[in-house]
DNA sequence: GCGACAG
DNA sequence: ATCTTGTCGC
């Protein structure tokens, strides 16, 4: 109920991801040009009592027009804390209830957080490909340190970037999708090469958001079906 | 006690 | 993530 079992947790959740990381594949699984499908995912909190509720929302646009081809959602408990390093546990029953309910199969996913850019290399991008057997990418807001390693900021011009380094690996990038605003978090889910990554999130880029259309409508959608749920 | 902290 | 209004700027 506390300590203990909390301390106790985050072993296992070490332990399942751990056995997960030498499945990882930092090589592209396709050919770019058949990238028809992308699915954005996010998810949206709030409270009912005592209790935190999510709805986890799946936004899937067309590459090559950006024409919304499919939308789902899923909501229920969420029954894991936000622990930092872990969301994958905190988020993914939903994502992988909501993915059941599409009748698309999207070529890739995006999603709202890190990759390979994780302590771990088990963020939720990553960690989410052996359970939707997808390409992912991981695309964060923030920047959540990695063995006290801070990043370099890109200049300020659209598409420049940096590479975020450790231990002499590339752990991932920032990168200015737009000008004169912050840059973004990029880094390889798994089953794909951070350039193609890169070159994916760019091309999803518009003048509304700093971060690509799948995830900005899937973030858009939680909040419509946050409205709905709670006004019932 | 204090600072860190993807979402 | 979430609580929240106006406001400065393209």
């Amino acid at each position: 109920m506390n300590n203990f079992d909390e301390k106790k947790r985050i072993q296992e959740f070490s332990t399942i991801q751990r056995e997960l990381l030498p499945q990882i594949n930092l090589e592209n699984k396709f050919q770019v040009e058949e990238i028809r499908y992308i699915a954005g995912v996010d998810l949206a909190y709030w409270d009912v009592d005592e209790a935190k509720y999510g709805t986890c929302c799946i936004v899937i646009i067309d590459y090559f027009t950006k024409d919304v081809v499919e939308k789902v959602y899923s909501y229920g408990e969420i029954l894991v804390p936000y622990i930092p390093g872990f969301l994958a546990f905190r988020e993914l029953p939903l994502v992988i209830e909501a993915v059941e309910k599409l009748t698309l199969q999207p070529d890739l996913y995006i999603f709202d957080g890190n990759g390979y850019l994780h302590d771990r290399h088990m963020g939720i991008a990553t960690h989410a490909s052996f359970l939707l057997n997808k390409p992912t990418i991981g695309v964060a807001k923030s920047y959540l340190k990695i063995q006290d390693v801070d990043f370099m900021m890109p200049e300020n011009k659209e598409g420049a970037y940096t590479d975020i380094v450790i231990n002499n690996e590339v752990y991932g990038r920032t990168l200015r999708t737009t000008q004169n605003v912050k840059p973004i978090f990029v880094s390889c889910g798994n089953w794909i090469d951070l350039d193609t990554s890169t070159e994916i999130v760019m091309n999803c880029i518009n003048n509304e958001s700093r971060l690509p259309i799948p995830v900005r409508l899937a973030d858009l959608e939680t909040h419509k079906i946050r409205k709905k749920l709670i006004e019932r």
